[in-house]
DNA sequence: CGTTTAGTTGAGCATGCTCAACGGTCGTGG
DNA sequence: CCACGACCGTTGAGCATGCTCAACTAAACG
C-alpha cells in the first residue's frame, strides 16, 4: 500500500520532517506506507531485526521486555510518537518488544530510506537528532521517576501530568484502563487500588474513569511536581511546542 | 587553555570524530579545552544549563538526581565516554548531575561548537546520532537489568561481564570500591556484601578487591545473561568493534 | 441468566532498606 | 613506634514497600 496524499500530510507535520526540504520528507518517506493492526498484535519482538522505523499515528503501543519469565511494561505510547528510533539508526536488532494495546494506525518508514536522508540532508539528520535526544531525556525523566518516587507519589504526579494536559479542570477522564494505567505507573492493579485510596486524604475522588480533585493545593503539596522529573510544566511558551521540541510522550509518562 | 596536538589525537579517535572530515573536527572541536579535576567536585548539577559536551579522559563520574531529599545513582561512567550529549543537542538544562569519583581529567567542548558541526556536515550527525542512540539502548539496557533482575541476579551478571572484560580468566579484580560498586548496581552496601555470600554457592570467592570463579558453568546457570541486557557478547567481531558502535560503557552499566 | 472481566479488599510474604554494632585497615600525629 | 581516628566492609535485627494469592463485587456480554 503506498502513502495517499493526506497520509503524508499528517506526518509532515512530525518533529524530525517539518524542518525537511520536499525532496528529503520524500526521500526520507519513500517505501512507506500506512497500515492497521487489532488490538494485541505483536509488531515486534525482543531480538528481532528492525526494518522499518514506525510511528504511531492512531491507538496505543506497548512497550515491553522479558528476562527469565518475569516481564516488565517499559513505556506506552500515544500517538503521535515514533519508536524503535535507536535500533533504526544503529541498523540493529530490538531490545524491546512491541505489542498494540487498541486497534492502532502505524506508518512504517524503511530504516535504509531513514538512514540514507539522514545522511544527505545535514538538517533533516539534526532535527532526528533532537528527537533521538527527547527519547533520551524521556528515559531519563522515567528512570527518575520510578527510582525517586513510591508508588503513591508517581500516581499522585500523574494525576497532575493528567490534569494539565486536559485543561486544568478540577476533573478528568484516565485514558487508560486502570490495569493499563498500572502497569505504566510500574505496579500492581493491587496497588494502584490502594494508592487511590491513599489519595483520597489529598481530596482525590475516583469513580471510574472520572477523577475529582477537591483539595488541588493538597495533592500538588503531596506529589511535589519538579520540572526535572515531569514534563507538564508551564514554564514559557504553550505546552504544545515544548512537547514539540522534546517528543514522545509514551516514553516520558513511563515507567 | 587550548587544546595541544597530543589532546587531539586522544579525542581524534572517538566513535563520533573518527568518521569526520579534518575540517569539521576542527570546527567541532574549536574552543574545547581539557581541565583535571579532584574528586569529589561537581561538574553540573541537576536544572543547570548545558554549555559544553564533556568526554571523561582519565579517572570516574557519576550522573545522579535528587527528589524531595531522596537521591540516587544513575550511572557511573569509565573512559572514554562522553555525557550529557542529549542536553547539548537540544541546547537544554541537565537532568542528572554529574561529580568526579577520582581526579579526572575532561574534555569539554562548547555546545554551540558541536551543534555547529553537527548542522554542517552530514556525515558527523550521523555519528553523532549514532552515539545518542547507544546512549539510548544503553538506557534501556540498564532500565531492563534493574526491573528485570533482584540484586544477587545483576552482581552475578556483573560478574559475568567484568570476566568477559578482563580476559574471561577465572579470576578478576573489581574496578570500583565496593560501596561504589553497590551504588551501581543499585543496592546499598550492606546488601552487596550479603549478595556475595549468596553466589557463594555458586563458586564464587571474595577476598578483597580479587574475586575467584570456581564454578563459572554453576555462575552462568545462575545468572543467565542476555545480549539484549548485557553488553558483553561475543556475537561475531571483536568486542572492542562493538564496543565503537554502540559505546557508552558506564551508561550500559549502570543501574 | 450464566459467564467473563475489571476492579477492590484482605492476609501473608519477600526483597531490600535503615539503624546499629563490630572488626580491620590505613594514615596521621603524638 | 604506637595510639588514635576515620573509613570501609560485614553482620544482625527490625521495618517498609510492594508483590502474590485468594475471595468477592459489579458491570458487560453472550
Amino acid at each position: 500500500m503506498v502513502l495517499r496524499i493526506k497520509d503524508t500530510d499528517r506526518i509532515r507535520d512530525l518533529a524530525f520532517f517539518r524542518t525537511a526540504s520536499d525532496e528529503i520528507f520524500d526521500e526520507a518517506v519513500s517505501g512507506a506506507f500506512l497500515q492497521r493492526f487489532p488490538a494485541g498484535t505483536t509488531l515486534l519482538m525482543e531480538g528481532d531485526t528492525v526494518d522499518f522505523l514506525y510511528v504511531l499515528l492512531d491507538g496505543a503501543v506497548e512497550l515491553g521486555a522479558g528476562w527469565k519469565s518475569r516481564d516488565s511494561t517499559l513505556a506506552i505510547l500515544k500517538p503521535v510518537s515514533t519508536f524503535i528510533l535507536a535500533a533504526v539508526v544503529l541498523d540493529s536488532d530490538a531490545l524491546m518488544s512491541a505489542v498494540t494495546l487498541e486497534r492502532s494506525e502505524l506508518l512504517m518508514i524503511p530504516g535504509e530510506s531513514l538512514r540514507r536522508a539522514m545522511k544527505s540532508d545535514p538538517a533533516f539528520g539534526f532535527a532526528v537528532s533532537q528527537e533521538l535526544a527527547g527519547c533520551y531525556r524521556g528515559l531519563v525523566r522515567s528512570i527518575k521517576n520510578h527510582k525517586l518516587r513510591d508508588s503513591t507519589e508517581r500516581l499522585a504526579n500523574y494525576l497532575l501530568t493528567q490534569r494539565a494536559r486536559q485543561g486544568g479542570n478540577d476533573t478528568i477522564t484516565l485514558p487508560h484502563e486502570k490495569r493499563v494505567l498500572a502497569s505504566l505507573l510500574g505496579m500492581t492493579p493491587e496497588n494502584l487500588s490502594r494508592a487511590f485510596s491513599k489519595l483520597s486524604a489529598q481530596g482525590v475522588a475516583v469513580d471510574g474513569a472520572k477523577v475529582r480533585f477537591d483539595k488541588v493545593q493538597a495533592l500538588e503539596r503531596y506529589a511535589r511536581p519538579s520540572p526535572l522529573i515531569d514534563n507538564h510544566f508551564p514554564q514559557g511558551e504553550s505546552q504544545l511546542g515544548k512537547a514539540h521540541t522534546e517528543r514522545q510522550q509514551g516514553v516520558l509518562d513511563a515507567l
